[in-house]
This record gives C-alpha cells, sequence and structure tokens, in this order.
RNA sequence: GGUGAGGUGGCUGAGUGGUCGAAAGCAGCGCUUUGCUAAAGCGCCGUACCCCAAAAGGGUACCGAGGGUUCGAAUCCCUCCCUCACCGCCA
C-alpha cells in the first residue's frame, strides 16, 4: 500500500512512477486525493462533535451530582449524538473507499528500474554457463513419459486439467530438489526454514497483495473463508504480521517448501507444455524482512542465493531485471532468474527476486522499532529458490543422453540416492 | 464437536456506568545522592489519526473485533475471533 501522505505530498512524483508501470493506476491518483480531502473534513467535523460531547456529559455527571436540572443538556448531547452517527457513517464511506482504491494501488517502481511496457524491455543482467551440445534433445514430456517420471492424464483423472501427479522416480527426484535446495539455504546462507500452514486467512492474502486485486487467480475455501497459499510467500512473510520487531533482530531470513496452488485464470494454452505451468505445484522460498536502509543490498544477496542453487546444479541461466510494465504488483525492484530448457528452445522463469521495500510491511502493519524509539515500517522482500516443476523439466532435458537415460547432477546424487534415471 | 474460564499499556495486574488513556508494580530512559557498584529518591515513559505551512500546541479514537443500550461504556447486552482447561472424536 502507497503511504497516503506521500500521495497527497507529492502527487506529481507519484503519478509519473506509477505512469511508468502503467497509466491506469496514475489515472486513479486524482481520485485518492479527492477521496483524501472529504475523508479529512469530515474527520475533523466528526471529531468536533465528539469533543463536544465528552464535554457535555461530563458536565451532566457533575450536575447531577450537585442535584441539578440536565434536561436541557441531555436534549443538546442527543443532538450531537445524531450529528455524531451521521458524521460516522460518512467518515467510514471515505475511509473504505480510501483504502480501496489504494489497496488496488500498485507500488512504485524504483527509481533506477529499466524502463519499458513488457517482457520484451527487460534487460539481461547476467548469465552462467552455457547451453549444452545435444543433438536433437528430447523435451521433458517426451522423457518424462518414456521414464514414467510423471502421469498427466491420470492426474487429470484425479483433480483436472493442469493437474501433474509425479511418479517413481519422479517423485524422488522432486523430493530430492526440495531436500537439497532446503539444505543449502539453511546450512550455506542462513536462513531460517519454516514449514508454514498452506492455508491462510483473507488478511494474510491482503498482506501480500494477492487480494483484493488478483482473487480471480486464488483456491478459496468459501465456507472456512480460508485460501490455499499460492505461494510461501504468503504464510512466511505474514508470519509476524502485526507486530513491532526490534531493529537488532533484523534482517530476518525465512526459508519454506510449499506446494503452491494457482488457478491460473486466464492463462490457458500459454506456456502450458507438460509441468511447466499447473495448478499446484513445489516451490522452495526465500523470504527476508530488512531495514529499509539494508534492502536493496539484502535483495543482490538473497538473488544470488536462488542462483547458486542452479549453479550446484549446473543448469545455464540468465538473469533478466523486470522493467516498470513487467514487475509484479507489489515490487519496487524485481530479478528473474530463468534457466535453459534445451527441448522448448527457451529460458523458463523459475525465480522471480522481488524488492517490495514498505509496500507489503504497510498492509501487513508489520514495523520495527529504529534507534530514536520510533515505529517505522520494515522492507519485505522474496523469491523463489526454487520453482520446482520447471527447474526439474530443465533438469531432465539438460542431463539428457542419447540412449534415453537422465544424468543426476553430482550435487543431488545423495539427495536422489543414484547417478542416472534409466 | 461439547462444557467451563479468560482476553486491559513492553510485561504483571487493578478497575462493574461519569473527572479512566486507564491504579500499582516490574522493565526502560533521564536526573539527584554515592569513592565505585548496589540501593534509595525524583521525573519521564503507548499507538494511530486529525487540525495547524511547519514547529509549538490542540483534538479524536483505541482496554481482543464488530454491533447495541445510555446524555455518557474498559465497565451492561448481543454476535464473532482467539487463548487456556477438561470431555468426546480423530491422523
Amino acid at each position: 500500500m502507497l503511504d497516503i501522505r506521500l500521495i497527497r505530498e507529492q502527487p506529481d512524483l507519484v503519478k509519473s512512477r506509477l505512469a511508468a508501470r502503467s497509466g491506469e493506476a496514475a489515472a486513479k491518483i486524482d481520485e485518492v486525493l479527492a477521496v483524501d480531502l472529504e475523508r479529512r473534513k469530515a474527520e475533523t467535523a466528526l471529531q468536533q462533535c465528539n469533543a463536544d460531547r465528552k464535554r457535555l456529559s461530563k458536565e451532566i455527571g457533575g450536575k447531577r451530582a450537585k442535584g441539578e436540572d440536565t434536561a436541557g443538556t441531555e436534549a443538546r448531547v442527543r443532538e450531537i449524538g445524531d450529528e455524531i452517527a451521521r458524521l460516522t457513517e460518512q467518515t467510514t464511506a471515505f475511509d473504505e473507499r480510501q483504502r480501496q482504491l489504494l489497496l488496488e494501488m500498485p507500488n512504485l517502481p524504483h527509481a533506477n528500474a529499466p524502463l519499458g511496457t513488457d517482457a520484451k524491455d527487460n534487460p539481461v543482467i547476467r548469465s552462467w554457463g552455457e547451453k549444452p551440445a545435444l543433438m536433437e534433445p528430447l523435451d521433458h514430456v517426451a522423457l518424462g513419459t518414456n521414464l514414467k517420471l510423471f502421469d498427466p492424464e491420470r492426474a487429470a483423472k484425479l483433480s483436472g486439467s493442469g493437474f501433474i501427479c509425479f511418479t517413481g522416480a519422479g517423485a524422488r527426484l522432486e523430493r530430492a530438489l526440495i531436500q537439497f535446495m532446503l539444505d543449502l539455504h539453511t546450512r550455506e546462507h542462513g536462513y531460517l526454514e519454516m514449514s508454514p500452514p498452506f492455508v491462510v486467512r483473507r488478511e494474510c492474502m491482503v498482506g501480500t497483495t494477492q487480494l483484493p486485486k488478483f482473487e480471480e487467480d486464488m483456491y478459496g475455501l468459501e465456507e472456512q473463508q480460508l485460501f490455499l497459499a499460492p505461494t510461501a510467500e504468503v504464510p512466511v512473510t505474514n508470519f509476524h504480521r502485526e507486530e513491532i520487531l526490534a531493529a537488532s533482530e533484523l534482517p530476518k531470513k525465512f526459508v519454506a517448501y510449499t506446494p503452491c496452488f494457482r488457478r491460473e485464470a486466464g492463462s490457458a494454452g500459454r506456456e502450458t507444455r507438460g509441468i511447466i505451468r499447473v495448478h499446484q505445484f513445489d516451490k522452495v522460498e526465500l523470504v527476508k524482512i530488512t531495514l529499509p536502509e539494508e534492502s536493496y543490498a539484502e535483495h543482490e544477496s538473497l538473488t544470488a542465493n536462488a542462483e547458486r542453487v542452479l549453479q550446484l546444479l549446473g543448469l545455464h541461466y540468465r538473469v533478466i531485471e523486470l522493467c516498470t510494465g513487467d514487475m509484479g504488483f507489489a515490487a519496487a525492484k524485481a530479478y528473474d532468474l530463468e534457466v535453459w530448457s534445451p527441448g522448448q528452445n527457451a529460458y523458463l522463469e523459475v525465480s522471480s527476486c522481488s524488492n517490495c521495500e514498505d509496500f507489503q510491511a504497510r498492509r501487513m502493519n508489520l514495523r520495527f522499532k529504529d534507534a530514536e524509539g520510533k515505529n517505522r515500517f520494515c522492507h519485505t522482500l522474496n523469491g523463489s529458490g526454487l520453482a520446482l516443476p520447471r527447474v526439474f523439466a530443465a533438469l531432465i532435458e539438460n542431463y539428457q543422453r542419447p540412449d534415453g537415460s537422465v544424468g543426476i547432477p553430482e550435487k543431488l546424487q545423495p539427495y536422489f540416492g543414484a547417478a542416472e534415471i534409466r
């Protein structure tokens, strides 16, 4: 959520930064300002009435103690009460309208974020490794089918299209990857492992910005008023919601494995081959809660931590920086990690590392006490470390052999328990 | 799922209709005393928002959340959430 004071004091700055993202949000700023003005007017009037009522009610108490008549004052307070009811309704309505507008307004891109309208404008920051030399590589669907690593048809029988069921060595590879990533981030990168609930309350989804704007992409449990988390970012970032942390305990670094549930409404037909886009997938997620001054340095290291997974697996990848038009709703700055897929002859996004600055923290009321004892909003960051099915797909495609078998990267072998799949 | 007891400031804990944003204690900060430490004494010590160009200052709200009763609610009533205890069921 954007700071209403910033909008009020520097509307042109806010508008121009939002415009770099999309015209739609920038156009709403004038409405926010108008509502804010009305809201404050109503609030000031309401407070004046409350002050009057408070004062007169005390007077009544004093007069009664002395046995004096209070009928006139009581009538007057009753009138004020009616006015208070009217003004309260008004204030609440403006409040809600303002909140609604602000909740649907995306974060301001960082001033240095590359300008652009969509993915084609995302600059490549660096790349690692090289494309493997493969003669007519099979894609992961063919490999997976041949080696019986997963079974989309039967998964559809269970849950519908867009679901996947890993089988045999495939299920084992999935598990090995999860454990490998968790061990790496906890033992070498200093993250605290979490195993959070997979279903969360609505407030959490609002806190990390999945709601209210993206409700059609979420799975909900209507009756219970709960949502299936679309990423561990939701339960883990919200872990400290409504808290005031000590500056000395920051940064907090969390890593969590969870399944992720996404309806992917509107993405039918795009990038949906095999296990590239499914309604339920596994992911190891990195989350940081930091001091504002340190969030950009922490963003770099978080990205490096995610990259390390691909390096240890020996998979060629590149890092791109998201341009203003392609960045996620909550992010001020974001890098994507894209792994090379020989089967699709394309790069696949396996991680998006975002610095949300105080955008989520405002919604969650997540603060820390600074050296002067003042409460300030924390910065929050998150990034996949990594998303499993696409790493799985890239791995078997990159390590396929002419005889149809698949090698296992050396670092993964202790987790997988074998050097190859055949 | 059932029954019972609770939810008050950083913590403990008083407060059952009016001068209560809230006693007291602890913790914290400042000062005094003291050879140092300890101890003692005194003072300060919640958050959010609004008014004000800003500062100074003033105001409103907040005692789990939301409604209601009342001139006036931490206090009375209703609904919900959460915690604890016991019973039942269960991986």
